[in-house]
DNA sequence: TTGACATGTGACCGTTTGTTCACTATACTG
DNA sequence: CAGTATAGTGAACAAACGGTCACATGTCAA
């Protein structure tokens, strides 16, 4: 019951500022929330603002080591389904991983303050995104499964309403059910249209 | 230097919330800035919470009246090209107004503490768009221009993606002109991806 | 046992917060 | 002219804020 508090702390506080922002969460009510007393959170952390940094520092690890790593990039589906059944796996878990979606609503509320949560927000929305499905374009393009185009762009075009539905996800819960039906049908709709036609055979412009 | 206290109090409180947030802002601060004491705040407003509450019914009419006015939809382009020009209009004008711009910044913030903030972010980011755009697809379809679709997904697909790079110039200003570059490279690969060959269609992309 | 270290406590501090109130100055109205 | 809203002032308020400090524990090594 010692060493653990600083992660303790760490956690509860993505809990408070994801719901409440930084400025409208207070020390007296996030450590009461762990049984301590306010001062006993500067045994751990020299203020209010280094949390919120060492909870940065945190959410920057944690992407870079899982979704913005280049090693931990997904198989290239091997069809057109497969692509469906990749998406629709990731989104289960983006959405429905406490963790993810505390981060991303973080990111929302603190985007404008923060030049780090800015950054981080770019990647967690946009380029990283497109940055994890651009190579995967490519390995079905080469595979014949889509139609040679830009790769970059039809990862942009692919992810970024996707990520829109995850974002109405964060900010309406009971709407979740409906927001995963429309990523599965944006999916299908999306690979019928960039379906290649022909063959298997990788074909030249 | 009077009676439009109260609208520059709404409009300085507007800066400030999508700055700072709601919680990050006080009213010392928020007076001072108009040349006024604190005090003087409270002939026109009950409370702080009266602000914010008066400055979404603001948002809210504001958004009725224009975007979200079925009366006001743009007519249907009569040419591919057409569509790029009113999108790239329609873009320069919600990255570059300033209103509109803290609108949607504010919305970002609160939009998880607030309900009202929630509705309409989802309005703004999400549903709105798209509700605009199926129409104008739908009339694109009837004219031969796009091939026949769904328009409300091809709207969805076609606003999602503008609208995260929308949101990159709201996270990084200086970033706005790579951004419009994309929206339109968007919107010709767009085109170029559902347009109607046999058509009427005056030109090759 | 002793001493050092890490952890938690409760009282306290100075500052900032939103808000109130008696008062003044100006402007319109009968 | 008197009278009455309207708008702005400056002092004061209680509450809440982030943060400090002397002190009380518990643990573990020497």
């Amino acid at each position: 019951m010692a060493k653990d508090t600083k992660e303790r702390i760490l956690a509860l506080a993505l809990d408070k500022f994801s719901q409440n922002g930084y400025d409208g969460t207070n020390i007296r009510e996030l450590t009461s929330s762990l049984g301590l007393v306010k001062s006993a959170l500067y045994r751990h952390f020299d203020s209010k603002e280094a949390i919120w940094n060492a909870l940065l520092d945190e959410m920057i690890a944690y992407y870079e080591a899982g979704f913005g790593s280049s090693e931990h990039l997904p198989p290239v589906p091997d069809s057109l389904e497969g692509l469906v059944t990749l998406t629709m796996g990731m989104a289960d878990f983006t959405i429905h991983d406490e963790k993810v979606v505390k981060t991303r609503k973080l990111l929302s509320i603190e985007q404008f303050r923060d030049e780090r949560a800015r950054d981080l927000a770019t990647k967690h929305f946009l380029t990283g995104l497109t940055a994890m499905f651009t190579p995967l374009f490519q390995g079905m393009m080469d595979k014949g499964l889509l139609l040679r185009d830009d790769p970059a762009m039809l990862a942009f075009a692919y992810t970024a309403p996707i990520s829109a539905l995850i974002h109405l996800c964060d900010r309406e819960p009971e709407r979740t059910d409906e927001a995963i039906q429309r990523i599965e049908a944006f999916s299908r709709h999306f690979i019928r249209t960039y379906a290649c036609q022909g063959g298997n055979t990788d074909e030249t412009i």
